[in-house]
DNA sequence: CCGTAGACCTGTGTGC
DNA sequence: TGCACACAGGTCTACG
């Protein structure tokens, strides 16, 4: 579900309610949840511990705890963070109580989300956690670095972009946003692409992203922030979600397409090859 | 190395 | 109304 926009805005909100507090219990109810460590000794490290920092890598909300224990969460589709179950809410999956009184809720619907709660050194699997490329609105993510990754690979430049290895965050929302924002075909091989290209794509990704932060994430269905309140983004949306409907900017009925198994919405005329 | 299909889950919408 | 099927914002693995 969440893209780096939605991470970002569920983190903005939740900060400043739970940085400092302690965490008094930890209790999942879902075994799928917790992939580091076992369940039980999860629930085990938690409580006791203050919360110090909590941040966002790619789509990972990281949170660092007191006593040098980072919990790591993934949203993955329909994961949620709530500091207030919403009433009929049928699908929480762990609650953490804080001192003072609030509880931190973890709701799937679908359950593919995870979770992480590692010291230093100790052999933890991350998944892709480790191997997450540069932050899309750092100066890291440059077309240059676009360039470079793509000189080797002849996949859609919309796989490029959804390979959370050479940015993090993007995914099928915003790949195809951005796509259109650069008049980019998504289907292009990514080294057909001159660098005059991947600096428009490049410079699409970050003002894609920085709108959609600014309106607090999109919300085409699943997808709240830290206090349960819907985006505001799907009213920006120019292509994705609007197959069939008329490009905003040439009129053109939108054209839909799979690349790599993703439905993919773009403008036939504004995003020729 | 590359690309695709299937897997993980549950729910919703559509068409017959 | 019932049922089957396609599809959903993410990622990992297996396989050709």
């Amino acid at each position: 579900m969440p893209e780096l926009p939605e991470v970002e805005t569920i983190v903005t909100d939740l900060r400043p309610r739970l940085q400092g507090r302690k965490v008094l219990r930890a209790e999942v109810s879902d075994p799928l949840l917790v992939r580091f460590p076992p369940k039980g000794q999860f629930e085990a490290r938690l409580p006791g511990r203050a919360i110090e920092a909590i941040s966002r890598r790619g789509k990972y909300i990281v949170i660092g705890l007191e006593g040098r224990l980072t919990w790591l969460i993934h949203l993955r589709m329909t994961g949620r963070l709530l500091l207030a179950l919403p009433p009929g809410e049928a699908h929480a999956r762990a609650r953490f109580d804080l001192a003072g009184g609030s509880v931190l809720w973890y709701c799937d619907l679908r359950r593919f989300g995870d979770m992480w709660a590692w010291f230093p050194g100790e052999d933890a699997n991350l998944g892709g956690f480790l191997h997450l490329g540069p932050e899309p609105l750092s100066s890291d993510f440059s077309a240059r670095w676009l360039c470079s990754v793509a000189a080797t690979r002849r996949t859609a430049v919309k796989n490029l972009l959804l390979d959370q290895r050479v940015v993090a965050g993007l995914g099928n929302i915003y790949a195809d946003e951005a796509l259109f924002a650069a008049g980019i075909h998504p289907g292009t091989p990514s080294n057909s692409l001159s660098l005059r290209q991947y600096k428009a794509l490049c410079q699409a990704v970050k003002d894609v992203l920085q709108a959609a932060i600014q309106g607090r994430g999109t919300t085409f269905k699943d997808y709240r922030n830290g206090l349960g309140a819907a985006g505001g983004y799907q009213h920006s949306l120019q292509v994705y979600g609007r197959r069939g409907q008329l490009c905003l900017c040439c009129k053109t009925p939108l054209a839909g397409c799979k690349i790599g198994g993703r439905s993919t919405v773009y403008c036939p005329h504004c995003q020729r090859r």
